[in-house]
DNA sequence: GCGTATTTCAACCGAATGGTTGACGAGCCG
DNA sequence: CGGCTCGTCAACCATTCGGTTGAAATACGC
């Protein structure tokens, strides 16, 4: 589990018991325990889903004095909210530079004109390099 | 793999191959080749990658006639984004509430009066159901 | 129709997940 | 101090995941 942390995140939200955690914790901070209890599983599997929750940065345990309640980090929605968005906005634009094209494209071109003959299509930004 | 989309969703972004994939693909559509390119991991290991894509939602394949093209669905990053938002805002919502009571409680409560005695922290609506 | 390129199917492998049970450490209360 | 509850650590188990190789399909050019 070396990923990086935006890997992290999506993967720990990819399983429904920690989302409803999460749900659960933009209520109110929580302990382990409370946390458990809806679910019937044991208390240890409750504890190592908040440590994935922790390793995604998505959840920190201020650990002051007594119980070490549970807190959500906000803000780290935004890591998946910017990556989304970015990338939605790219495939929008896209699809309106190929309405653009259609539109320009009176009506010919028999049956399969799309995607080129060769290496023409994708490959353009050798790397698009995630961050 | 029976889980609902939205875990599908999230799992299939937590792997960096597969969300550069879904980065390269709002440019234009590929073929499994042209997206295996880039990565030096066989054929194969990339059509699995687009599998999962695909169960995810998040990718189509035409296969009307000629190469069957990966077609990038947008659509469904909206699922996520909607989750994300309603949680993040929910979040937000509670921070500002929690910020009034700070204010309101002028100083005292000696040392540890957070999280109360005992159950009435969380727990508060039993079922925060998902979707 | 044949050959070739592209893609998928199938079996297998090592590592990671999500879960269990059992034991141990840390804080409270009486 | 003794006990209780809470949480984590540790070992173990079954399943899934991402990758490999090899073989079969599928679709195109000629």
């Amino acid at each position: 589990m070396a990923a990086d942390q935006l890997s992290r995140v999506f993967a720990a939200l990819a399983d429904p018991t920690r989302r409803d955690m999460v749900a659960r914790l933009t209520l109110a901070d929580a302990t382990v325990g409370e946390l458990a209890e809806p679910y019937d599983v044991s208390v240890q599997a409750v504890s190592k889903h908040v440590r994935v929750l922790e390793d995604a940065g998505l959840v920190t345990r201020p650990a002051t004095a007594g119980r070490p309640p549970v807190h959500l980090e906000a803000e780290v929605f935004d890591l998946m909210t910017k990556w989304i968005e970015r990338y939605r906005q790219q495939a929008e634009e896209r699809y309106r530079r190929l309405d653009d094209v259609l539109a320009a494209m009176p009506d010919d071109e028999p049956g399969a004109p799309p995607a080129g003959p060769t290496g023409t299509t994708a490959t353009a930004s050798t790397s698009p390099q995630e961050h």
